[in-house]
This record gives C-alpha cells, structure tokens and sequence, in this order.
DNA sequence: AGCTCTTCCCTCGACATTCGATGGGAAGCT
DNA sequence: AGCTTCCCATCGAATGTCGAGGGAAGAGCT
C-alpha cells in the first residue's frame, strides 16, 4: 500500500503527460499524479520544482503567473511544441525500456 | 535502434534476474542483459561492478572465484536467500510502477 | 619470442536526479 | 488572533549511472 520511488527520468514524462491536457499550476501537477496513480505516485515539492525548472530551461514548458481557483497567487504551466515532441520521445523510450526488461525477467 | 539508459534502481533487480537462473560472473552477467534484452540493454562496467559490490554488501549475493569457461580468472555470484527474496520485493515494485505509470499516461 | 585480441576485473570523477527538511507568504475559516 | 490550507521555493545529503581509464592473463598468430 506503500508508494512507489519514482525512478529518474520518470518524472519529466509524467508532468509532461498531465500537461498535455491543459495548463495547470505546480500544486495542481503533483495533486494530479497522486489522484490518477490511486497515491501510488506522490511527488514531493523538492523534486517536483526542481523538475518544473529544468524543464522551462529546457524549452519543453513555459509558465505564467495567475490566480489559481482558490483564489492564490500560482504559477500556471504549459506545454510547448518543444514539450509535446519531449513527450512523445520519452513515452516511446519509456515503452522501450518497459519492454525491454520484460525480455530480461521473463523466464527462459 | 539505440540502446535505454538504465532507470536507477532497475539494474539490481536484473542481475537479480539473471542470478536467478544460476551462478554467473560479471562479464557474464552483463552479456546477458545485452543478448536477452537484444542489445536494447547494455550495462557499463563502471555501472555492473559497483551494483555487484552493493548487493553483496546488503547481503543479497555471495562471490567466489573461479575458473571461466574461457580458462580465465573469474569471479562467480550466485545469489542468497535474501536476494531471492530481495528480487521478489524488486519485480514487485517493478510491476507497481509499471502500472501506475500507465494510468498517469493513460488518456482520460 | 613477441604481438595482438579477447576476456575479465576494478576504480574514479563527473553528472543528474530524487528526497526530506525547512521556510515563507497569503487566503479563508473559527 | 490563530490555525489550516494552498502554493512557491531552496538546500544538503544520498544514491546511482556513465564514460574513461588501467591492469592482468590466456589464446592465437607470425
């Protein structure tokens, strides 16, 4: 019942993911991943800005600062073309790799 | 056609795989990801020994050395109780992050 | 004998990333 | 006023992977 460690490199492609559907703050993001994973994945605030950050240096988000629905001040990301590519690459390197160890532990 | 960067944490629960079919040494081990994963996996010295010397200090694998079938000298792991159990608890987290990635990147 | 190739071991520094702890500020409720 | 929730951010420690190195010793060739 435990949570899962989010491997390295994971992340990028989760917070691109939910990205994808909309812009959304960096409170809202974690929020996001916990809720769709049932709490299997929670994303604690000292990866998850560190992340937001890179990747805005990166290219593949850009952010602007609003109102969030609670009536707070929030920094609102979203996808660039740049990101959506990244997204693509890294859901086809993380099927690759899914598959690939699932060559190695099947039996033989 | 390139190879996957190995996810950390991933790399024990192989060689744990790979041990698990018989006693192996190092340079076998890794040539044995590389063929069972057709080359998607390719495990660096320089990451194989360090996880060996890890895992045989949590107690998960024991070394002795030996004779290759090449008639050279080799040191040979074979895993302990602890790493069979150890890969039971790996596949399991494994297979726990598998799926809630998948629905984090499932649509909806 | 000498040379090269292959097999096998090992180590080191750079690098990237996650985690836990910590600190704030501001809105809203009691 | 005080407490809780929301939201941003940073820091140090820990971990683990990678690429580049170095070394020894058998096998095969000339």
């Amino acid at each position: 019942m435990a949570n899962v460690d989010i491997l390295q490199g994971t992340l990028d492609m989760l917070i691109l993911r939910v990205l994808d559907r909309g812009e959304m703050h960096g409170w809202g993001i974690a929020e996001r991943i916990a809720q769709l994973s049932t709490k299997d994945l929670l994303v604690g605030e000292g990866s998850l800005y560190p992340a937001l950050y890179r990747m805005q240096d990166k290219g593949w988000i850009e952010s602007e600062w609003g109102q969030s629905d609670n009536n707070r001040r929030a920094k609102y990301y979203r996808l660039t073309k740049a990101g959506r590519r990244q997204l693509d690459e890294e859901k086809e390197n993380w099927s690759r790799l899914v598959t690939a160890v699932a060559k190695v532990m099947a039996s033989a």
